[in-house]
DNA sequence: AATGCATGCAACCGCGTTTTC
DNA sequence: AGAAAACGCGGTTGCATGCAT
């Protein structure tokens, strides 16, 4: 009753973030009696959440952060607040926005073009191997700093390779719920880094990565976690080798490029 | 230059979940 | 244990801007 709604002015913004800066955040639905604002607490939230907080990434998503929109939607389909958490700076409603208005749209104009690709969903279903290559198999080939190919090129490979599995997404996120994604798991799985010279020296630089390597470590992934794929490709700030599996998880070598460390340890 | 349409994005709304009393 | 309040998420809307005609 009497509250404001639309568009925020520059004045309210003021409020809000000296007030949260002040008093923090811990009743929204005091918080704009208590600032003077005319808004309903959830307005503020989402005001502060998706616009105003200190630690928002602002500007066009990079092409590692499509790459990872496009494999999380994969496996969570829209869980936009999932998959905003692996994406440090952005937020689930900027991602949904990107996802609807980009992303989405470059699937619907391949498939258009491409109707042969699509799975047959009895396959998916009984779990067989698709014909089509898999969305990260075929982004993981994809190599950013490629001299051959520009980012427009590279991006449009993703998006075709992910309209190959697009036709299939609702079976493949029956599958996807039956599973135990993202386990509670515990930060020992990380090893030590490994220095090139230590008892690893074994680890080598892959073929396929370009730059120099910053670090490398070995991570175990539960097998019942369909987080990463098994064969090597490029990551959010890491690249990552064939995996191993032990019977309790697959092992894979990561290899963090000098420049991205920052973006691996937020991710 | 004017108009209509398409696009992108901020904000709203409804509903399910979690927390508090 | 149950009801009410608060929170958070995802779908949707509406407006501003850009582009095509």
């Amino acid at each position: 009753m009497g509250l404001k709604k639309g568009p925020w002015t520059p004045e309210e913004d003021k409020i809000l973030i000296s007030y949260i800066q002040k008093y923090g955040h811990e009743n929204w639905r005091a918080l704009p009696k208590l600032a003077g604002l005319l808004r309903c607490g959830k307005s503020c939230r989402l005001r502060w959440i998706n616009y105003l907080r200190p630690d928002i990434k602002r500007g066009n998503f990079t092409w590692e952060e499509e790459e990872t929109i496009i494999r999380l939607h994969e496996m969570l389909g829209n869980r936009w607040s999932t998959i905003a958490s692996r994406l440090p700076g952005r937020t689930d409603n900027e991602i949904k926005n990107v996802w609807h208005t980009h992303l989405k749209k470059k699937l619907k104009n391949y498939q258009a073009k491409q109707p042969e690709t699509k799975h047959n969903p009895d396959e998916i279903i009984s779990g067989k191997e698709a014909e089509s290559p898999k969305l990260s198999t075929s982004i993981s080939n994809l190599s950013p700093e490629s001299p051959q190919q520009s980012s427009s090129d590279i991006y449009s490979s993703i998006t075709d390779a992910s309209s190959s599995i697009a036709a299939s997404e609702e079976n493949n996120m029956d599958f996807i719920e039956s599973l135990e994604y993202f386990p509670e798991i515990d930060d020992s799985f990380w090893t030590e880094a490994l220095s090139s010279s230590q008892e690893n020296s074994s680890l080598q630089q892959p073929l396929n990565f370009e730059g120099v390597i910053h670090d490398q470590f070995q991570v175990q992934i539960p097998s019942s976690t369909s987080f990463m794929e098994s064969d090597g490709g490029y990551g959010h700030g890491y690249y990552h080798d064939q995996s191993l599996d032990d019977g309790m998880g697959f092992w894979y070598n990561l290899f963090i490029r000098a420049g991205d460390e920052q973006q691996l340890t937020e991710f």
